[in-house]
DNA sequence: CGACCCGCATACGAACTGTAGGCGAAGCCT
DNA sequence: AGGCTTCGCCTACAGTTCGTATGCGGGTCG
């Protein structure tokens, strides 16, 4: 080890990642706007004083931890997506295998109010702008890809995008709340299937 | 009028009254956590003890304006499924319009942030309480009645009823930002309708 | 007609948030 | 190497908001 001790910028980001941290898990537990900022401080060992340094408030707190799911999820989604083009090659296929999977994502409770109870809530618009940017954006790319091949119904990509992704996030709801026995998931799959079936082409 | 003066009962209930109408301008307007309890109070003329005495809290006068709402377009839809039926007969035809017309409804930005938006933030789970016992529940039995006809595909209609209101959710909130020219609500619909396509049988 | 009850206002205490100022240590320059 | 600067973070303060407890005035009923 050249430097046993940290640095001053090092230092800064091990005390911004221990705020997300902690905020990641009292927001998923309890929800982002029932933690007070002073327990948040408190669970992360430092005080308030650095929370406002870093993030200025809750929201800027709240949008670095939405950020920071968005992207783990996006990547594995990204990654899902190349495994199954690489070992299948079908573009159809591949796209609806990726949304199943994000539906077993989000019905996972930390990731579900994170990114589609709180998220939209707290930080309005700007939580829309995030997902486009970050995953949504290229799978609407993917899509108006597959309808230019005729592989799927000739309708605007966008609306498309939307529409799957307002079925999965409420599918994922419903399943989230499942009595031993029913099964919810595996119906909630069923149906999503089905839909996807109504949109394909070839 | 037999009555010019009030009884205690009657004008219980106008304050009432005046509360949830205020609340329901006012959170349709900047949304429920943004504003104070004070200036509801101040906007209805009376102060907060009254606010404190017949809702408790901000959620439970939120919860009334919530229910009242619900209610609402509630009836607006039933009125609307009943004259189709009334007039065409068609069952799956009926289901579907009152879907389209759902979404019509949705876009509107008070109606919008109230249910969609604020509802699921502040209730909870009680929200989508309050909407399977108020007009989704028939929905469903709608649905469950047309999949023992062979009318729609055989799934799960508690399961197809919440992909169809997620669907017409999310296709609200991306139509709502419409930009002059594009009509997205078009789009929409035209996209809602692909989709119910794919659901339908005979 | 008098006692009770209820709707509502007022007053108080507590919790939470955002901002300003200060301290100590890392970083930089000569 | 040593002093000045910069920056991360803590402490202290003030403003706002919320929930509760208490009091008053006017309907309501025996």
């Amino acid at each position: 080890m050249s430097t046993p001790r940290k640095t001053r910028a090092e230092a800064a980001l091990a005390t911004a990642d221990r705020l997300i941290a902690s905020a990641r898990r009292l927001f998923a537990a309890h929800g982002a706007a029932a933690v007070s900022l002073d327990a948040l401080a408190a669970d992360s060992g430092v005080t308030r004083g650095a929370l406002h340094h870093h993030f200025g408030n809750r929201a800027g707190l709240f949008e670095a931890v939405f950020r920071r799911e968005v992207q783990a999820l996006g990547q594995r989604l990204d990654a899902l997506w190349e495994a199954e083009m690489a070992v299948a090659g079908d573009r159809w296929g591949s796209f609806r295998h990726t949304f199943h999977a994000y539906l077993d994502a989000v019905v996972e409770p930390g990731t579900r109010r994170i990114l589609l109870q709180d998220g939209p809530a707290v930080l309005g618009e700007t939580a829309v702008d995030i997902l486009l940017a970050d995953g949504f954006g290229t799978m609407v790319d993917d899509l108006r890809g597959m309808v230019a091949l005729g592989r799927v119904v000739p309708l605007d990509p966008v609306a498309m995008g939307h529409l799957f992704n307002g079925a999965t996030i409420n599918l994922a709801f419903w399943a989230a709340e499942d009595a031993p026995g029913e099964d919810r998931l595996a119906r909630a799959h069923a149906t999503l299937e089905a839909m996807f079936a109504g949109f394909g082409r070839g």
